[in-house]
RNA sequence: GGUCGUGUGGCCGAGUGGUUAGGCAAGGGUCUGCAAAACCCUCUACCCCGGUUCAAUCCCGGGCGCGACCU
């Protein structure tokens, strides 16, 4: 079995150090085609996934199946043989974002590139794929629940005053018709005026990497068939039993279930009797559709600003694409 | 057959004699530490015909459709 196909030679041979992007709304069938080209060119998954990086949060966020009878080493999580880094790394309960999510992508990269394996960036979190691979730098204030929490009750028209009476110049870049961002030009105001450590904006640089991206988007309609079938599947398997299961077992409190969207908003406010089963799969089947909808309204507004993606309508087009960029780098 | 009621954009649903309710869906978009989140934009309709009027989706008459009741 360790007898290498001639391709997977290829990745050893080569020195560049490569990074392939496999993109796409929920249910284009991202996962599949990852481990396929992983299986292909000896490579190992960075999932790039907002949900999947919580334990016990798997059906529901669309986790590839974990092996149970790999004896591997390594610690990331395995499927199909195939590591997957960034999957199953923290509690629901730990608060988690992008910048984190850099570091950590950063660190898998540069271990599996000293492995000589090919990444794979595979996942539909925009925002964290972008930062991720255009090395996005963030101001270095972090976030502050207190004053967050504090904020929040505060209107819109509040914040913006208090916004404007700050930093009035601030005002012009923001989208100020929105109270969450406007809470978080507040908390780096206010934390850069109490502890002026160093510019919030110097960071070290890091090298640019060599990425290619393929965002695989097949036609609405097509899509839209998948995610209800594939929602579908999760009821079967027992998507509603592990959300019952986070709460009273795990301890994850509603509120904090019903924040991670989708099929954990709305199969909390079910299993709470605040909605029929039916009222809550047609409002789910909504919600995910308009996620979709925004995914790929990210990847456009990428490619605007100059980022050149190979768009392809299925699975099948994408391994071809894929293909094709590993074999000619 | 009769009586009463009703007919608004893909759906729900207010309303008015002349300046376009609203919600949902749909489509488009924003995004620099919550991103499966949060937020923004677009979508001028009033069943048909005739009449009254400077002007009708709104008033009157007729037709058609739907609903309820009566026979």
């Amino acid at each position: 079995m360790s007898k290498i196909l001639p391709e997977n030679t290829f990745r050893q041979e080569q020195e560049k150090n490569f990074l392939l992007a496999i993109l796409g709304p929920t249910a284009s069938g991202k996962s599949d085609v990852a481990i396929r080209i992983a299986q292909k060119y000896d490579g190992e998954i960075i999932s790039c996934d907002s949900r999947q990086v919580y334990r016990g949060m798997d059906i529901g966020s669309g986790k590839v199946k974990k092996d149970t009878t790999a004896t591997n080493i390594s610690s990331a999580f395995l499927s199909e043989t195939i590591p997957h880094h960034l999957i199953d790394i923290i509690s629901p309960q730990t608060e988690y974002n992008v910048v984190k999510f850099q570091k950590q992508a950063h660190s898998a990269l540069r271990n599996i590139f000293s492995r000589k394996k090919l990444p794979i960036l595979c996942g539909g979190t925009g925002f964290w794929a972008q930062a991720f691979l255009e090395n996005q730098i963030f101001p270095e204030i972090s976030p502050d629940k207190k004053l967050r929490k504090m904020l929040e009750k505060k209107s819109r028209e509040e914040l913006l005053e208090k916004l404007i009476s700050l930093d009035p110049q601030k005002v012009a870049s923001l989208d100020i018709s929105n109270p969450l961002k406007i809470i978080r030009a507040l908390e780096i105001i206010l934390h850069k005026k109490t502890s002026s450590k160093k510019d919030p904006t110097s960071r070290k640089t890091v090298s640019p990497l060599d990425w290619k991206g393929i965002i695989i988007n097949p036609p609405r309609e097509i899509l839209y068939k998948n995610i209800e079938i594939r929602l579908n599947q999760r009821f079967e398997e027992g998507m509603i039993e592990e959300i019952r299961n986070l709460h009273y077992n795990q301890k994850i409190p509603w509120s904090r279930l019903e924040s991670f969207g989708l099929e954990y908003r709305w199969i909390t406010r079910h299993l709470l009797g605040k909605i029929s089963f039916e009222e809550m799969r047609e409002k789910l089947l909504q919600d995910i559709r308009h996620y979709a909808k925004r995914q790929g309204t990210w990847f456009r507004r990428w490619e605007r600003q100059g980022r050149v993606f190979s768009w392809v309508s299925s699975k099948e087009e994408a391994l071809a694409v894929a293909k094709d960029i590993i074999e000619y780098l």
